[in-house]
This record gives C-alpha cells, structure tokens and sequence, in this order.
DNA sequence: TGTGGGACTG
C-alpha cells in the first residue's frame, strides 16, 4: 500500500490517489474533474488536504495552489492549510499572498487569520504578527484560544513590560485566562520580561496545568538565574505527583548550568543517570558547555565524549557545535578549528562558535578570517553573518586595542543593515573610550538610545566610561545618576574616570559614597583609588587606602597595587621607598613597575637610582616580558642620561638596546575628523596637504613659545 | 487550525 493514511472517503481509489503523490503529479486535472463531477466537495477538500500534507517539493506545492484556486474549492480550511504549508517551506510572502488574495468570505472566521499568524510569528516578524492582529480585530473577527498563544508570543519578543500588561489585561476581558495555551505563554511572556513574580501568579492562578505549564516555569526561573526556585518548582511537581519529564530535567540542568554551578551540573546529570532518564543530546550539550568552564576539564570531557558516541550524537549539529565551543573555551583552538573543519553542515552556530573561539584566545586576524569565509559563502546557502558574528569579531579587535579595525567593522556592520545590539554597543563604547572619540560616542549614544538599550547596565556603563575617558565628566556624571541599578563596575568606573582627570579628591569622595550605598569594593576600586591618589599627589591617602585594601577588605595586593604604589611614592620624590617597595613586593615586579620607579628616576632626575634599577631590570629581563615593555624601558633610561647632559651614556644604551636586537615601535596616533578615524605614525603621513599641516603646526608652535615659559619636559622619543 | 516546554554562538 502507497498511502496508508489516504483520506477516508477516497480509499477506495487508491489508484487514484497514486496519480496526485507529489511526487508524481503530472497528470491530475482529468482526474480532479472526475471528482468534481462526483459533486463531492467534501471529499475534494480532504483529497487536497491530503496531497498539502504530503508535499515535499515546492513546485508541486506551487501546482497545487493553482489548482485549488482554479477548482472553485476555495475554502478558509484549506487556505489555511496553504499558508501553513507554505510557512513550512519558509516561503513567508508565498503564505502571506495566500491570505491577501483569500475571498472575502475565508475572513469571517479566525481560522484563516490563525493560520497566517502562526506563520508570521514562526518566522520571526512579531511586529508584522501584531499589526496583523490589530487588523484582525477592526474586521471584527473574534480571537479565539488558538489568537492569544500567538499574540502572547509576538508581545514577548517586541514589546516592553507596559504592553505585555495591555496584552495580558485583554486576555481577561475575552476571559481566555483559562485557556491553558494561553497562560502557558503569558508566563513565558512574563519570564522574558524578567518579571518571575508575574509568571508566578498566572501558574498560580490556573484550574489545569499541563507539563509545558510546569517546565516553563522551571525555565523560566533558570533564564532569570534563579537556580533555587527552578529546583522548589521542580519538587513541588514531584509532590503533585508528576514525574518529571526529559524537558524538565534539561531545563534544570541548563538552570544549574546559567548560574555558574557547574559541579552540580554534572552531579545532577548524574542523578539522571541514576535513575534512569535517557539522556538527550540537549541534556548532553548543556553538560559540554560546563565541561568547557571546569577545572578537571579533561576527566569529564573523556566521560562526556564517550556518551556523545555511545549515544549516537556525533551529527547532532549543535552538540558538535557544544563541542567546537568546548575545545575554543580551553583555548585549543586548533581541535576546535579541526572539528569545526571536518564538519559538512555547519549552521551560524558553528561559524560563531568558531569566529568566538579565534577572539577569546585573542587571535582577532584569524577571527577575522574565518569571518571573511563565512561572508562569502555563496547564494544558495542561507548562512550569513548575523549580530552575534559581528559583535564577535568587533569585540576581538576591541580588546586587543585595535579600535580603528574594530570601528571600521562596525561601519560596515551598518552598512550590511545588521542591528547591532547590547553587546556590540559595549564593545563599541570601550573602543571610543579608548581612543577618546568623543563624536562617535555620541553617536553611539544616540544609537543606544533609539534602539531603546539606554537601560541596559552594559551600555550604561559603556557609556559612562567613555564619557568619563573622554574628560566629560559631567556628561559621565548624568549617565551614572540616570542608572537604576548600578554595579560595582558602574561605581568603579566613575572613580576611575575622576582619577584619570586628575581629580583625586572626586575619586575619593566617590568611593566613600560607594561603601555607603553598601557595595564592597574589589580588587578593581583600589587600583582606581590608588591611582588617583597618584594623579593627584594624595600620598598619605593612597597609604591608608593600600593598608585598608588589606587590613579591612582582606584583598591580596596584585601588580597593580604595587605599580600604583611605587608610582605615588615616586611621583612624590620619595624614590627610596618607591624602590624598596619594588625590592620587598611578594612577586616578580614586572615592566610596569619597573617603569614606573624608572619614570619617577625621570621626573626627579635622579641618575644614580635610575641606573640601579635600570641594571637590576635588565639583568631579569629575559623572554618573559613583551619586547615593547623592555624596549620601553630602555628609551626611557636614555632619555634619563639625556636629560642630565650624558649624552653618550644615553647613546649607549640605544645601542645596546639595539644590538639585542629590540626595536622601538613607531608611536601610533589618530585623530577624529568628521566621525572617522584616521591613524598615522611618524614618517608615515596622511594623504593630506602635508606642507600645509606643517604650516599650521609651525605657526602653532610659535605662539605657544610666546604664551608660556616653555617648560622643558624631555618627550619620550 | 491542532497550539508547547529543553540545546549550541557574543
């Protein structure tokens, strides 16, 4: 038999039936007109409906469409049926058409309109869904319990708490409230939102639940990173008498897994185990991405790779995805970038999982490559980069100080129409913060803006950092009171900026509003207080703030604390104390801290000390630190001996510098002209009218000659 | 009409 489930009026023409299979429909208006004349409408309906079910291809599809319309069978069922089977092709405008060309008389009902929503929200075009609904309503078709689910769902995605209430408030005036669909999604509606005291009182409030009911609170709670009450709601389902099924026990486990409490991830994978529950490979990847965070990483790994191949999940596309990311985390890109090489479907996961890997380990270049691969792919695969590919590579080059690169991938991150979010306005913001852009932070602010991401704690703090980098500190200070729930990072920002600008008692003042308002500062707070102390000569600060840090709070003093120390006493001519510091620190000073006493030696010109530490750092300096760092330090003691008239000294240590083959890294600078960023480097000059910059710089130069007595401060080459 | 929950990426 060909088709078991052919329609019950036509089983006994199975022939028949034979002639229309998809996959053979090359003949069928004879035979359509043979039923038609049987003058059974029903039965044409069943009949199309079945061949809808069964079609794979789309240009059978497309036959099929025509016939039903010229067939004169037309009807709101099979309309619907149409639009959803088009929507399973993903041929949205095609399911779209059907409804806009649809006879009056298939809009009566909400049948029609159900089916064309189903499809819009499905794809994604929540706001599409929701005029459709308004619509819907003007023509006075009443919703009904299949309407809300969908609308619900729309709301979820587009709107803000305010409309969701609207929503939910016109759900009990239609009194669909018990409708058990309809509450299941407002409360995944209301977890969205963040609002679990709203899901909770939906849950409470329902005569009937369901499974989903149960397992959307439990992840619902798990979304908001409330581990505890996704285990309480668990346990009351098993006091109720339910068992819970594979979707809450995956939803608890993605719970423990969100809050960071990764041993007890695969401890609860293990009761699983235990008893009895067969393990998914959705459980399997929520196991993967602990692995990819925990200490004895590669005793779990062998294990969990051993249920991926018993259990058969080596193709399920996101549990090699699991384990691209896995390998990424721990920084074997390579594994990752073999795993991620052999495989032969690769969906937008994959490629992020990639893209991220490459910037986590810093390597923005192959970040960016494996980017540009995926860029080109060509038509007839529906991969494109999407803003999670975008913010990836523009966060790489971020963080490892390439801001004019990031910058300009985001220009054309703009200009492929990809809306950038949050964690791309971040990445952004720091960039501007860093170079001190200050009209493209404002661009970006305005952008934050519109795109309503103004109270979104990582933009906020974004924002305030630049402003605060780029000296607007008032501007810095409206963003900070206009955050509702600051942070630590917020706090420690704006001590941090206050420092930078020399306002040492702001910072201070600052950090004491901070522990008023109850935060406890971090390591972070006392390298931002400790280097505005040293911005602003507050020595006797800075030494109780270090013996507070210790005494009081019981942090461990890192580098930093020492390099800020050792540059307060420093600065302040206290170079005897400032070295012994250095000599006395727990730890190998590094080049900062070198420098830093160096630098001081500089100010104070101080000969004698300089070389001591100058040999002293040298004598350690072996691969471990960065070449830039020594090189730095080297100019830095030339220009020490230059200072105080020892000429050929200084020419001496450039040439030693030089022969252990070290050399200085061109200073790089850039300027802002008309919101974009133009970097140059000495002996490499922009294409611009270079005499006549030379001009203004001259003329420039003359009149701040005249306006001040030039003081004397010897420029690091 | 046949509605829903769980996974991987920044």
């Amino acid at each position: 038999m060909v088709h078991a489930t052919a329609p019950r009026r036509l089983i006994s023409n199975t022939s028949l039936l034979h002639h229309f299979s998809p996959s053979n429909l090359t003949r069928p208006f004879s035979t359509i007109t043979h039923i038609n004349n049987n003058n059974d409408n029903n039965a044409l309906l069943d009949f199309f409906d079945q061949l809808l079910q069964q079609c794979t291809r789309l240009h059978h599809l497309k036959q099929l469409h025509a016939r039903i319309i010229v067939s004169s069978s037309t009807s709101a069922f099979l309309l619907a049926r149409l639009v959803s089977v088009y929507a399973r092709f993903g041929r949205v405008f095609d399911a779209q058409n059907v409804f806009e060309t649809a006879p009056v008389d298939c809009l009566w009902s909400s049948l029609l309109w159900n089916s064309v929503l189903r499809a819009t929200v499905s794809t994604g075009r929540y706001q599409n869904a929701l005029k459709l609904y308004v619509k819907m309503r003007q023509r006075g078709v009443l919703a009904d319990g299949f309407t809300f689910p969908l609308v619900v769902r729309a709301c979820k995605f587009t709107g803000g708490f305010s409309l969701c209430k609207i929503v939910h408030n016109h759900v009990l005036q239609v009194g669909l409230q018990n409708n058990v669909h309809v509450a299941n999604e407002l409360i995944g509606m209301y977890a969205k939102m963040g609002r679990m005291d709203e899901s909770y009182k939906v849950f409470d409030k329902m005569p009937v639940r369901n499974f989903i009911s149960w397992n959307t609170m439990v992840s619902g709670y798990a979304l908001n990173y409330d581990c505890d009450s996704a285990i309480e709601v668990f346990q009351r389902m098993e006091f109720e008498g339910l068992e819970p099924n594979l979707v809450t026990w995956t939803s608890l486990l993605s719970s423990f897994a969100r809050c960071g409490r990764l041993e007890e991830t695969l401890e609860l994978f293990g009761m699983m185990r235990m008893r009895g529950i067969e393990v998914t490979a959705e459980a399997l990847a929520v196991v993967l991405s602990v692995c990819a965070d925990l200490v004895s990483f590669d005793k779990g790994r062998r294990v969990i790779h051993g249920y991926v191949i018993k259990g058969g999940f080596e193709n399920y596309l996101f549990v090699k995805n699991a384990l691209v990311c896995v390998y990424g985390k721990r920084g074997d890109v390579k594994e990752a970038h073999d795993l991620f090489s052999e495989m032969e479907d690769k969906n937008i996961v994959s490629w992020n999982a990639m893209i991220s890997s490459y910037a986590e380990a810093g390597l923005c270049d192959e970040a960016l490559a494996v980017f540009s691969q995926l860029e080109k792919l060509d038509g007839d695969s529906m991969e494109r980069p999407n803003v999670i590919s975008w913010s990836a590579v523009i966060g790489a080059f971020a963080s490892k100080g390439r801001g004019v690169e990031s910058l300009y991938l985001f220009r054309r991150m703009q200009l492929a129409k990809v809306m950038a979010n949050a964690v791309t306005i971040a990445s952004i913001l720091s960039v501007c913060a860093e170079l001190a852009v200050l009209n493209i932070g404002r661009e970006i602010h305005g952008h934050a803006i519109r795109a309503s991401m103004k109270n979104n704690i990582l933009v906020e703090n974004g924002l305030l950092n630049m402003y605060m980098k780029c000296g607007c500190l008032e501007e810095g200070r409206l963003v900070f009171e206009g955050i509702n729930n600051k942070d630590l990072i917020s706090w420690n920002s704006k001590i941090t900026g206050y420092g930078m600008n020399g306002l040492g008692e702001n910072a201070l003042a600052t950090f004491d509003q901070m522990i008023e308002a109850g935060f406890k500062p971090d390591w972070v707070t006392f390298v931002a207080v400790l280097s505005a102390c040293s911005h602003a000569g507050l020595v006797e600060e800075g030494r109780r703030l270090f013996d507070r840090m210790v005494r009081e709070y019981r942090i461990e003093p890192r580098m930093e604390h020492y390099s800020c120390m050792v540059d307060l006493l420093g600065r302040a001519g206290l170079l005897q104390e400032a070295s012994s510091i250095v000599k006395n620190m727990p730890m190998e000073p590094n080049a900062c801290v070198w420098g830093a006493l160096l630098n001081s030696c500089r100010m104070h010109k101080n000969t004698d000390v300089a070389e001591r530490t100058a040999s002293e750092f040298f004598s350690l300096t072996t691969e471990r630190e960065t070449e830039t760092e020594t090189t730095g330090s080297y100019m830095l003691l030339s220009n020490i001996y230059a200072a105080s008239g020892r000429w050929e000294d200084s020419a001496r240590v450039r040439i030693s510098a030089k022969t252990k083959g070290l050399k200085k890294v061109a200073g790089q600078s850039w300027i802002e002209v008309k919101k974009k960023v133009h970097m140059f480097s000495s002996g490499n000059g922009l294409q611009l009218d270079l005499k006549e910059v030379y001009g203004i710089l001259e003329e420039l130069t003359s009149q701040i000659m005249k306006s001040e007595d030039c003081v004397h401060e010897n420029d690091i080459v």
